[in-house]
DNA sequence: AATTCTAACTAACAAACGTTAGTTTTGCGT
DNA sequence: ACGCAAAACTAACGTTTGTTAGTTAGAATT
C-alpha cells in the first residue's frame, strides 16, 4: 500500500519538528512545507494532527512496555535486569531518539483516550522497575535506599539520554552502557 | 510600587500554567481568566506574552549562574563540590519548581536575543561542572571514568527533579540530598 | 473639590490555526 | 491509449491567537 509509506513520511517529518519545536508550535503547514506540499494534502494520508502525535507516542510506548516484559521474565539477578533495563533505553533511544523526545515533552497533549492509555502504560513501567529495585534490596543485592531515590535517578537519566546522544555524535552505544552501568551501579567515587 | 506585586502576580499564575500545558498550549485569556480578569487587562502590568517567558526563565537561569559562582570559588574538594551543586539543585527546586519546568520545556520558545544569553549560560554552567569533574578524576578522588557520562547522569536527575518532588508531597528535603548524593558517589550496589 | 493615576473594561484587528469541500494532476495496470 | 485510483491542488470555513486603541470606574494625591 502506498499510502502507508507517504504516511510513514509525514510521521517521521512530524517527528523531527515536533523535537525541535514541540507539538503546539508546529503546524500542518509546517509539516507540509517540508514535505514539499500544501497542508490539505497532508489529509488524504491521515485523519489529523492528533494522529500523527499519538502514533508517534504510542509506538515508542509499546517497544518499551514490550521491553520491560522481556525484562521481568528473566530468571536472573536485579542487577542483571537493571542492566538490561539501561539496555533497553539506549537501544530506544538510539533508533527513535525522535519520538522519544515527543513521548517526554508532548504525551499531556494527547487526546483523553490517549492520553489516559499513555499514563496507564508509564505507571505500570515504573511499577516494573521499581519491584526490581525492592526485590534487589530485599536480596541485598542493592544497597538499602529508599527505592524511589534509585529509581528517580536512573529513569530520569535514561529518559533525556536524548537529548545528550545526538550531542556526542556517534559514540559507540556499547562503550555508553558501559560507563553507565558503572556509575549507577558502583557511584563515582575512587575508594 | 503596586504594578509590580501585580506583575508578580502574572508571572506566577503563568510559570503554574506554563509549567501543566507548555507555553504554547497556555493563552493570553487562560492567563487572565485565572486571574479573574480579562486578557487586554494585562498589558497594563506586561509588554507581552514573552516578557512572561523570559522572566520566568532567566530569573531561574541566574539563580543556578549565581550558586555555580560560589561553588567555583570554594576552596574544598571536588567530591564536596558536586555535593554542593545538588544542593543548590534540591534548594532551586523546592522554591521555583514551576519557573524550573518552563525553563527545561519552553527555552527554546525565547526570541533570538534572551534564547542566545540563555544557550550561553547552560554552556557556562555544564562547562564549570566538567572541570570540577576533571579535576576530581586528576586527583583521584573520582574514578576514571569519560566525564560526560557522569555530568550528563547526574546533571539529568537534577534537571528533572522537579517532575518528582511534587509527588513526594513534603519529603523532608535533606533526606532527598542524602540519598541522592549516596547514590551517585558510591552507587547502588551492595557489595 | 479637582486632578492625576492605576488597573480594569469593551471592541476590534490581522494573522495563523486545523480542517473540509471540491477539483485537477499524476502515474500505474490494462 | 484509456480508465481509475491515489495524491496533489485551490479556496475557503470558523476559531483562536497576541495585541492595540480607546474608555471608564475607583483610589490616591494635591
Amino acid at each position: 500500500m502506498k499510502t502507508r509509506s507517504r504516511k510513514k513520511e509525514i510521521i517521521d517529518v512530524a517527528s523531527q519538528l515536533f523535537k525541535e519545536k514541540g507539538y503546539n508550535a508546529v503546524s500542518m503547514r509546517d509539516i507540509a512545507q517540508e514535505m514539499g506540499i500544501k497542508a490539505a494534502s497532508l489529509y488524504n494520508h491521515i485523519t489529523g494532527k492528533q494522529e500523527i502525535l499519538s502514533t508517534i507516542i504510542l509506538e515508542v510506548a509499546e517497544k518499551f512496555t514490550n521491553g520491560m516484559k522481556k525484562v521481568m521474565m528473566e530468571k536472573s539477578s536485579s542487577i542483571l535486569k537493571i542492566q538490561k533495563i539501561i539496555e533497553l533505553h539506549i537501544g530506544i533511544t538510539i533508533n527513535y531518539s525522535e519520538g522519544m523526545a515527543t513521548l517526554n515533552n508532548d504525551w499531556m497533549h494527547l487526546n483523553d483516550t490517549d492520553r489516559k492509555e499513555f499514563i496507564k502504560m508509564r505507571e505500570q513501567y515504573e511499577e516494573s522497575f521499581r519491584q526490581i529495585i525492592k526485590q534487589g534490596i530485599k536480596d541485598q543485592e542493592i544497597q538499602p535506599r529508599h527505592p524511589e531515590v534509585i529509581l528517580f535517578s536512573i529513569l530520569s537519566t535514561l529518559r533525556t539520554l536524548y537529548l545528550w546522544y545526538q550531542k556526542r555524535g556517534k559514540l559507540d552505544a556499547n562503550i555508553l552502557k558501559k560507563d553507565m552501568v558503572e556509575v549507577f551501579l558502583n557511584g563515582i567515587v575512587n575508594k
